[in-house]
DNA sequence: ACAAATTATATTGTGCGCAACATAATATGA
DNA sequence: TCATATTATGTTGCGCACAATATAATTTGT
């Protein structure tokens, strides 16, 4: 095999443990969020909620890096589910504003140990190495 | 907000950037794979066939950790492209052998120079902190 | 040999994820 | 002021991604 093809074997990607570890996240939280009903991406639009009460669509994806494609059915089923509701602003009617509501906020509690059975779960990982990790993946963005 | 709470907090997540960082992989690639009329999922499963020829759909779900409802409907499609064929083990009737085409193998010569354009789109990091990255994911697989 | 268990792939259903386009409201400027 | 541009969200279409289930071939145990 020639040489000029060698950044091209799995195995010298940087890309494909990055996209198999981002896979494997959601995947992590699965057993803990179904019994919630909840998805991981609902989850954290969720997260952003509980430390803001209410966003507009478009803050909710600059924070997430998702788009409206993603976020308005995903938060029709939030609002089906109960746990936000969807309005036009009344300053500017282009502006959809998600605001969590009480059950919405219920989860909150329900959600708080997740993060920490997670933790134990990437515990291959010392404090260090999270920390590094955690640098090198902000830099990345 | 009561410290209870603090690893609920969106910035204090691990787990996120994770997310985020695996999808902006696959919107990096999209650029460059689009012209060729692949997805970064088709391009990874090609560059296994490039280095392997052929692979059972069981193998290749192994190597990049997907599983058979993403990749039967993906291989068929690029079995339709003219990029591999797809036939039952005459071994084991229950295998299903994936093998590059001709034409399948062109494409690795296109795709020859993408990691290295992918590479310095991911400049933010020095080559050691690269390396870093990569250890550190490959410790979390 | 043959029923039961195992293995490998395929199918179905739901929910992202994003590009491209559509729509409606607001801001801008001659 | 009023056409034009911009902004914010929504819609459509396609392709993952995976859980749950189905199907068919092979292996195993008696």
């Amino acid at each position: 095999m020639a040489q000029e093809y060698e950044q091209l074997l799995l195995k010298n990607q940087l890309c494909f443990p990055l996209y198999a570890c981002g896979r494997k996240i959601v995947g992590a939280y699965t057993p803990y969020l179904k019994p919630l009903g909840l998805t991981y991406t609902q989850y954290i639009v969720l997260m952003v909620l509980w430390e803001r009460e209410c966003v507009s669509v478009g803050e909710l994806g600059e924070t997430l890096f998702l788009d409206a494609g993603t976020l308005t059915p995903l938060l029709k089923r939030l609002e089906k589910a109960g746990y936000v509701t969807r309005e036009r602003s009344k300053a500017d009617e282009r502006i959809t504003v998600i605001t969590i509501t009480a059950e919405g906020n219920k989860l909150k509690k329900k959600c708080k140990d997740i993060p920490a059975k997670i933790g134990e779960s990437v515990s291959g990982l010392t404090e260090k190495e999270a920390q590094q990790l955690y640098k090198l993946l902000h830099k990345l963005m």
